[in-house]
DNA sequence: AACCAACTTGAGCGATCACTCAACAACTAA
DNA sequence: TTAGTTGTTGAGTGATCGCTCAAGTTGGTT
């Protein structure tokens, strides 16, 4: 067995993480991650073999929170529709203080990598799943009855996820958070207006 | 008067706004600059002052230009409403063949610099000054009788930028152009059901 | 106690970063 | 022609980049 690891492998990639999502992949050097995961650079790359691979395991982490925080919200839901609505809502009340960055960690990263690199594709595949986890709810919704069966759930995902690309973004620069509410508004209740029948207005 | 500069101001600019824009500030190194301008270092220092000064000269440059297509685009038409649906639509088909990257320089940059740093806010300024010019546009829209009387333009404006910007970050990752166009056409059918009367679907 | 395997350490690697500046080149005015 | 001014050049600055590895430390096994 010999000498055991003096660091939590969960806390070194929790650290990573937000360190990554706030700074981003570039403008974050090794001396970062040294100072904040408190580790030596042998250590670091015993563990994680390089900045890049570091990279797409604090990536995967982030997106696999991402998606079990949208199960938890969506699928056991009894109105996977109306927690979307309110998933929407929700946004309006990121602040910077509980989280690391109001954006998310994959959008920036997807703007931030070149286009043709590898480490490209396997951001897509993180939002795929994402928009798909959102359509998953909404196919739910519809069996629920829920979902106007007019609505292609594929199509309304894509729209949704949309709309979280949007907020999030407006969430960098909006100081208003009355304004940032009503935008919020606008759209829970327009995704009420698309998908559902009458949906009370919520701001 | 002396010797004259052997390169022209526009193009340097031009070539250097299209590497920040591919590339971003961090990935974009002065190597690759003096590439790019075809200019030794001491000729851009010279010229620019820094690279970050370049940069914003680059910034102010793509704005300024984003600001006269969107004023040419809406402020000129009787039907600027309509305009700007149709300016939705047209997303679908952004290539990155024309246009260095299919997102937008300025939310590229908002995502990538840090949160309190002061080139920050000479963004978030320019993204302000487009919400407005939005915002006009919907007020020249309701003058003309083409909005809703019930309509708040400064509102819609911010939530038609929130489009643009989902859709601009959809651009980024979807392969498919049908289902591009399917999205861009389920907002500009929405962008007419909130703000106009009945509006043809365009999909 | 002796040994070994696993882990940590940090000086330091070559490469690259943004940037400088003394030497040189080109043009105008006297 | 010459002096003066401005632009260009590119080797080179110190700092920092991501990363390596030999030496040292720790704890279990024999």
């Amino acid at each position: 067995m010999a000498r055991a690891a003096t660091y939590d492998r969960n806390d070194a990639l929790d650290a990573a993480m937000r360190l990554f999502w706030t700074k981003g992949y570039h403008a974050t050097s090794m001396k970062d991650l040294e100072q904040t995961l408190s580790m030596r650079p042998g250590s670091i790359y015993a563990a994680f073999h390089s900045k890049e691979q570091l990279f797409r395991e604090t990536l995967d982490r982030y997106s696999a929170r991402m998606e079990a925080d949208l199960t938890r919200l969506v699928m056991q839901s009894p109105a996977p529709l109306k927690a979307l609505q309110s998933h929407l809502l929700s946004l309006a009340d990121l602040t910077p203080c509980d989280r690391p960055s109001t954006a998310c960690m994959l959008v920036k990263s997807l703007l931030e990598l070149p286009q043709d690199g590898e480490l490209r594709d396997f951001i897509t595949d993180h939002l795929d799943r994402v928009e798909a986890l959102i359509a998953a709810a909404l196919k739910r919704s519809a069996q629920l009855g829920e979902l106007r069966d007019s609505c292609d759930p594929d199509r309304l995902a894509r729209r949704i996820q949309t709309y979280i690309f949007g907020l999030k973004i407006q969430a960098q620069r909006q100081k208003d958070p009355q304004r940032m509410q009503e935008l919020c508004g606008d759209l829970a209740e327009e995704l009420g207006r698309i998908g559902g029948g009458a949906v009370a207005r919520t701001t």
